[in-house]
This record gives C-alpha cells, structure tokens and sequence, in this order.
DNA sequence: GCAAATTAATGATTTATTCAAG
DNA sequence: CTTGAATAAATCATTAATTTGC
C-alpha cells in the first residue's frame, strides 16, 4: 500500500536541522508570512505544511524551555543544600569559602549561573539571521510603568521602616531555601489542585 | 525605528523563575536593599531595573491572590454540587470528551474559525496573510478535528501585529545556509517525570 | 538477523492562563 | 470587570528507537 495514512508529518533531517538553525538564531514565534515562506523553503527538501511549522516552533520551544526549567530546578535544589536557609542577611559574593561543593557543580557562585543556553546571550556579531532581542517570551511581557530609574527606591523606601507587621520576612535570603512547590518539573507532585481531567 | 519603543522591561525566562521562585520562598514585598540585591542578581541575565523587580513583585501578589480566590471559589461551588448531586451522575467515561466546567462560559471548543482564505497562487507578497476581516464568516465547520490544510494562517494571523515587546524579525532572510549539524539538544536522556499516565 | 514488544521522541490538540481593549 | 486575542502548558497519539526472544 503506497498509500500510507500518514497522518502526522516526518520531518527530514535536511528540515529538522533548518528549523534548528532557526531556532538557534532566536525565531521563536513566526508570523503567517514567515511561515509560508519556511514553508515554501522547506517543501524543497519533503512534504509540508504551514502548519508543520507553526506546530514545530511551539513545540521546540516549549520543550527548550522545560528542559530549561528542569535543570534550573535542579540546579536550585542543589543550591538550597549548599546554602544554609538561616541568613537572613545578603549572602556576601565569596561562596568561595562553601565547605563542600557538590563535585559536579563548577559553579563558583551562590546562585544559578549556568543555564546559560546558547541564546541567553547577545552575542552581537554572530547571529546570522536577524538576531532578535534574544529573550524568549516567558513571561512576555510585565507591566514598567513610568517610574525612572531610580524613583523605585522612593516608593517602596517606607517599607524598609515599616512595622513587621506587614514585613513577610526581613531579610531573608534572596534564594529559597525551602522548596515549597517546585512545579512538577523536580519535585514530584502533580499540582492536583482541581484538576479532574479524567483523560 | 531606532529607538525601540520598549517601554517595558522584557524579563528572560531566568528572570522569571528565578522570582517565581522567590515569590513561592515567601517572598512578597522586598525592600529597597532585597531589590537591589535581587536586581543585581538578574542582572546577569539580562536588562533589568530594581523598579522592574518591585512591579513584578506587586502584580505577582496581586494576581496571585487574585487567581487563589477565584479558585477558591470555584472549589467551594464544585463541593456545593457534590453535596447536593441533583441527578446520579456516573463519572463519564466517554473517552471523546468530557466538558470541564466553565467559570467564565470560556466556550472551549471555538478555535480560530477558518479563514480559509487560499492563498490562490498567490505570491508569498508577505502582504498580510490573514487580514481578512471580514466577510466570508463561514465558520461552519468547527475543527475538531482539527487544523486543516491552511487553517494555521488563521491561528496565527494574529503574529503579524506581534507585541512589540518581543517582535522578532520582520522580514529578515529566513535561511541561515549554514548547516551546522550541530544539536543543542543531544536529547538529554530520561523523559519527563510524571506526566505519561492513563494511556 | 528479524520482528514483536517496549520505550522514548515528538507531532498535533486541547485546555488554562495572560494581556489588554472596551 | 468583562471579554476577545494570543500564548503557553498540558495532554493525546503516532512514529522512531531500542530491547528482547527466537
């Protein structure tokens, strides 16, 4: 039977390996047009569809960035172990003197720094494509408002001399020592929460 | 448009869970000196401002005690019903598809009504793809079963006015041509954690 | 060596969340 | 506050890898 129901698209290594570099050169969510064209270059090396693009982009970028968020949980988790959950002041910038560091974690410092993807970095020169502002788009967007660059201090300088009362906690060490709930990405627990989707 | 009209900060995924994860921490209204910390922190993965940091802190809280009480609310009236259950309601098996209850009569189903505009030889003019507004509103069929051949366009119509925020690439050259066979991602072994279930 | 059986990847859908006009 | 538009997360489903018994 020639005729194979092939219902789901098989990207050639030639398409997959084009898409890659497209992603690596910071396209992420590329418009109608865009597609089309992808699509229109593609269709040289197999059968496609705009759609086959669309999805791929969603997907890889997706998937990038729970792989992103695995390692960074993990990577946090370690370094919840190496740092002690009781300062409450600012870790001084010398974790140099930590007792033990775990063997693998060359990371010299006290908090994430080696989720560098290749991406993360503008790295102005080499982008091939038109290099995007690199930033992914998790969280896309939150608000700025129209505050200078320092006005910030003035707004919130009161509650550096406000009452406990509504001080969470002073001065808490700025990465979290308990992890309260990590997501499913490490720490096992599905959020269940509502969720009856019985599928 | 050399100036770029960001207006707002464009936070990195890092960024982003890096204060999620402070937020979960029990972080919620850092002071002065806390921003300045944590902006200094961030800063290693990009652009960022303390006033950044205080209005993420803001509207995080804000919306997530938003979020929590509408939750709630919905746990409270789903309890409600299961106490007083009018009608003997077997849990549906039917493996098609079970309707969730709907908070807000988000109607599920919709889907970007197809266009279906053909692109009728239509030279890749990158003239706006889908920017049709108007009249043909067949929206007779509704895809559930799916996208089909070019009813993308339709989803993604939309891209074309990008948030600016993160708008990637207008109308750069979409080929690399360079093959680099490289893979970022030499499928870094075990799959996800819990989320293969009830096949 | 080879296929059936099993597992991992990943294309395709569906659902939930976010953002911003009105 | 409500609602439409857009996106990301979660999930489903099929294909490719691989294991395993012969």
């Amino acid at each position: 039977m020639p005729q194979t129901p092939s219902t789901r698209w098989c990207p050639t290594p030639e398409q997959v390996m084009i898409l890659e570099e497209m992603y690596r050169s910071g396209m992420r969510t590329p418009n109608a047009a865009q597609i089309q064209q992808i699509t229109a270059h593609l269709a040289f090396y197999g059968k496609i569809e705009g759609k086959n693009v669309f999805y791929w982009f969603q997907n890889h970028k997706a998937r990038e960035r729970q792989k992103l968020r695995r390692r960074l949980c993990r990577h946090h988790q370690l370094l919840l172990l190496n740092n002690h959950p009781q300062e409450n002041s600012p870790p001084p910038p010398s974790p140099t003197e930590t007792a033990h560091v775990h063997p693998h974690t060359t990371n010299p410092n006290f908090f994430p720094h080696d989720f560098n993807m290749q991406e993360t970095t503008n790295t102005p020169g080499l982008n091939l494509v038109g290099k995007i502002d690199t930033n992914e788009t998790l969280g896309d967007q939150y608000p700025t408002a129209g505050i200078a660059s320092d006005d910030w201090t003035a707004m919130m300088d009161h509650n550096t001399g406000l009452p406990a009362c509504c001080r969470p906690l002073k001065t808490l060490d700025l990465f979290p020592t308990k992890s309260t709930g990590l997501r499913d990405e490490c720490s096992s627990s599905k959020s269940s929460s509502c969720s009856t989707s019985t599928n």
